[in-house]
DNA sequence: GATGAATGAGGATTCATTCAT
DNA sequence: TATGAATGAATCCTCATTCAT
């Protein structure tokens, strides 16, 4: 009697587990496939075909191919956030560019060689709906943080200019990151300091190379 | 036989010049749809619409989809060689980097400003198949020009490295030139300027900034 | 035996009561449904979900969605019976025709007034299958008895004239109660009369306008 | 070649010419269909299968389901005005009432017989979405042609009044069109009667049943 | 009984491509 | 060569129904 009146809770837990199951499995399956050929060309039938299940289960948990997406991409940018959120903080604006490229990038980096899909989803600009809109304001987020990690770094810097350049560094990190996963080992390597020296490059003559005074 | 070719030159012209008038008109119109709404959207019915032309009559001339965007694509580039071309000649590795960039890049830009699907066509990176190949196949090509310039630049850099820097030299052109196209008048040329200074900053430790020595 | 059923009567009474509270519940959903969207356009899923329970609970007590449909008409009908079943009495067929309509009328637009899904069920001819067969022989008991009525007003008439009246009064009282359910307050008003004198019209003069003489 | 002048005007006619003819054979089947199963519950696979071509055959002329229904109202009520349009013409305001039932019913319940779709377009109240809206247009037409008829043999009727008689008397109509269409040889000529009858037990109280003055 | 996940055939519609004229 | 009709597989999505828990 206490028993099942304590083990009650389990039971609708356990129904959504399975479906939270199955969700999992279908954002796995989405990205897998997204990855392989693209947000565009992917059929809501081969994600459900990938996941192993019915195309009636894929709709049972989203509305359309593009809640997919969208869901897909939330739960990354939660991940990440959760994951790497830090990089961001102002903290880092006080390390001299070169240190604050790495201890910004690395984690960034180490993410979407992770997360393949984070950077399809995000370079899906061929696609207009919501899934352009919904990444559009993804990537936007993004930016906003640049632009302040940037206005810290050089508080002199006219707003518009530092949005260009939050902009331009955002479009850059994406272009190196496309070139970082699709090579490995060595190459990948090479690209990450590629890129980071790319965006040294641009970044130090406009934010210059040295820590920001610390502010007490 | 010399006489068919010699004695009636103006029928079969006159032909071939219809025939050249319809592909002009369809590639045309992939143009502008291909533009619109990308590669992948774009249905081969919306073309032959676009071009006031039916079905049918595409397929007289292209076997296929693909075939359209791959013939597009290699007139652009034709054309593009033809018009800037001599941008990379091993004259201009004699300037010095600020000034090499300028001449290379602008006529580059103002062609992909007035073409803007040469740059949709290279970024169909959404598109498995044959495009996509084809257009790599295209960007290599454009990339070996580049390498062979930054050789000329910087000859003691050791080939994968020089490889490396014209790839990424390659994407960050595109990623700028992406921005470019979105944006008109003043933010355009700004962004424009971005991207000069990202790919000065960039490439300025790695081939130097002076012009390269003069070889007699 | 007499013992389960006898001493332990709260129990199954109780679990039969849920079990009616849920068909209950199930069939005013399914009424409200039907009434918006129709029959045919009527998914089981939205039933369930505008009863407020799950699928598979709806198939614990239908087999599928006719099976819905027919206990639905049926209730009606029963309840139509048990409320207004008295109208179509012999008594009346001694009213002359102006108060035997009211008298039978009446009654009958009033419940449909208060449950327009009968209506609905009714004249969802669109649909083949079970749910017309079993609403046909719904009508046709309506129309049996009708015959009867207009037997006892007009004894001399023929049987198949009488049962072609019955038909077309049947016909012309859908007709009729279609049009009063899609208005309200005075126009409905309006229409009731205009039914009515539709009816007296049509029959006054097949069976009179006069009381029948009553039967010692 | 006079000949072949004089044969090009038949050559973008016979292209038309069997559009033309696909369209009809579409619509008849679509007519036939219809007719079977309702229109909701058909699909336009079932369409194109009757017709004996392939779905995007269906798709190459009409843009959707409702078109199709549409498509074949149009023809239908053009056809109606073109044969029968006479029937509402003032003259007949001057005959007696049942010799002007006559003269406006047969031919609407002949054409009718001959093209039971119609009745089903009418009637598919169940579809919400544009079949509805453009046969309400349609129903709407039909009534306001009633309506003048009935202005003009009872001037004096108030407005509203002649609505709500309209409004009845073509419900009646389609009520008694029903029984009409689903009964055969001697049990349809007594259900037209029937049909005749009772509007003229309507009508009669209420427009008068002799001839209108004839006005000079 | 109740739940909600699972199914898969079927619906409307599109599209690259072919074919008769 | 040009046309536009024809195709049919594939798309996204729905729904009546079943099943494991």
């Amino acid at each position: 009697m206490t028993e099942s009146q304590a083990a009650r809770p389990a039971n609708p837990r356990r129904r959504q587990a399975r479906g939270e199951r199955r969700i999992q499995q279908l954002l796995d399956a989405a990205a897998s496939v997204f990855c392989r050929t693209g947000y565009t060309s992917t059929s809501t039938n081969a994600i459900a075909r990938e996941a192993g299940v019915s195309p009636g289960t894929l709709y049972q948990f989203f509305p359309n191919k593009e809640a997919i997406a969208v869901e897909l991409g939330d739960r990354l940018t939660r991940q990440m956030r959760d994951t790497h959120g830090v990089a961001f903080t102002e903290e880092n604006a006080v390390l001299p560019l070169g240190e604050m490229l790495d201890v910004v990038l690395d984690p960034m980096i180490e993410f979407n060689c992770a997360n393949p899909v984070f950077l399809t989803l995000i370079c899906s600009s061929d696609t207009p709906g919501a899934v352009a809109e919904e990444h559009e304001a993804l990537a936007a987020a993004l930016q906003t943080r640049v632009e302040e990690l940037i206005g810290t770094c050089a508080p002199e810097l006219p707003l518009e200019r530092r949005a260009r350049i939050a902009t331009m560094g955002f479009a850059l990190f994406k272009a190196g990151l496309e070139l970082i996963l699709s090579h490995e080992g060595e190459d990948r390597e090479a690209y990450i300091t590629e890129l980071k020296s790319c965006l040294y490059g641009y970044l130090a003559p406009a934010i210059g190379t040295e820590a920001a005074p610390v502010r007490h």
